[in-house]
DNA sequence: CGCGGAAGTCAACGCTTGATGGCCTACGCT
DNA sequence: AGCGTAGGCCATCAAGCGTTGACTTCCGCG
């Protein structure tokens, strides 16, 4: 079949996602998503020049931390744990793939850092001061969220793993709620 | 030169640890880990096996979750969090290793499921009733030490990586005091 | 002293991986 | 109809992996 070279390279890009998603950066062989979106392994690196970049353009995107200050204060604990899974859920993949290649990758830890200290810890200085400097309140949230998708996507445990959003937002909102405002 | 094969089997032991710790399951190769350990690569097949033996040995540990009930009440959540990291800084990298390759390993994510069912659940469900079933709550406490595991030694965020575990315990002491007795 | 076995080395295997470059083929334009 | 080119395939490479088995060297015991 014959596709024009946007279609397959988005092709390449979903398959990507998936396999990167599922088995981490070592073991998602360039073969593996050339046959999932049923190409030669050759085409990738005609379109991507080499498995990091294609892994660079798979893995990119932005966590759009929401303005915190338009939410009711006493809420901001829940209304940040709501829209961290909202954008887990909703998008194809990449902070799966973040969570799952950080482990072994420096380069995409070091990604995460950057965006803990870029897109996180400003919105939280936005809420004024706290217990604590910005970077240590955003620090502790990031070790309780990433801890919880780790927990329900990565490790897969039970309860937490078939737990509505709703209910796992209700159980680590207060925790964020004091880490955020103290 | 010449050891006994007890020291070697230890000294290979030990590398392993070492390897699997800092580079995961796929990148700690069979040589790598021979020669830091100042040998062939065919002895480690000699004592071991197999790679996947050596990993099962060098992974290999118990978590020895304390009595709580011995514990003042108020502060069974501090207990709990002082005990993990003495826990996790006293052994040769067990806990790092774990968490290190569950994120690529079923086998090994399906080993912590089982140490948190079977170590961590019971010792929960001795502090009697609480806001929810012992399952769910040592889910809820996992996240968040395991959250704090992760920002900390893997993905090293500052500032909790140079934090003293005085100071995470004291952050995180109220969060896990809530999911265990509610 | 000599010899058996334990400790260790060496070279090689079969396999998989990311990457390369030449070849084919079908489509769209003139 | 014919041709250029973009989309795709195939064969192949070098490197690295876990694993194997035969060979060498050294020590301790009779």
């Amino acid at each position: 079949m014959r596709r024009s070279a946007e279609e397959t390279k988005r092709a390449i890009l979903a398959a990507a996602r998936e396999r990167f998603a599922a088995d981490g950066y070592d073991r998602a062989t360039v073969r593996a998503i050339a046959a999932a979106a049923g190409i030669d392994p050759s085409m990738v690196m005609r379109y991507f020049g080499s498995k990091e970049n294609l892994f660079a353009t798979a893995a990119d995107f932005d966590l759009a931390v929401p303005d915190l200050r338009r939410e009711p204060r006493e809420r901001v604990g829940a209304a940040l744990a709501a829209h961290f899974f909202r954008r887990w859920e909703h998008d194809d993949g990449q902070l799966r793939i973040l969570l799952r290649t950080a482990v072994t990758e420096e380069e995409v830890a070091a990604r995460i850092r950057a965006i803990l200290a870029d897109q996180v810890a400003p919105r939280i200085a936005d809420l004024g001061p706290g217990a604590a400097d910005p970077g240590t309140r955003a620090g502790m949230v990031a070790s309780q969220l990433l801890g919880v998708a780790l927990c329900r996507y990565v490790l897969r445990l039970p309860p937490l793993d078939t737990m509505d959003t709703e209910e796992v937002v209700a159980w680590i909102g207060p925790a964020l709620q004091r880490y955020l405002v103290g």
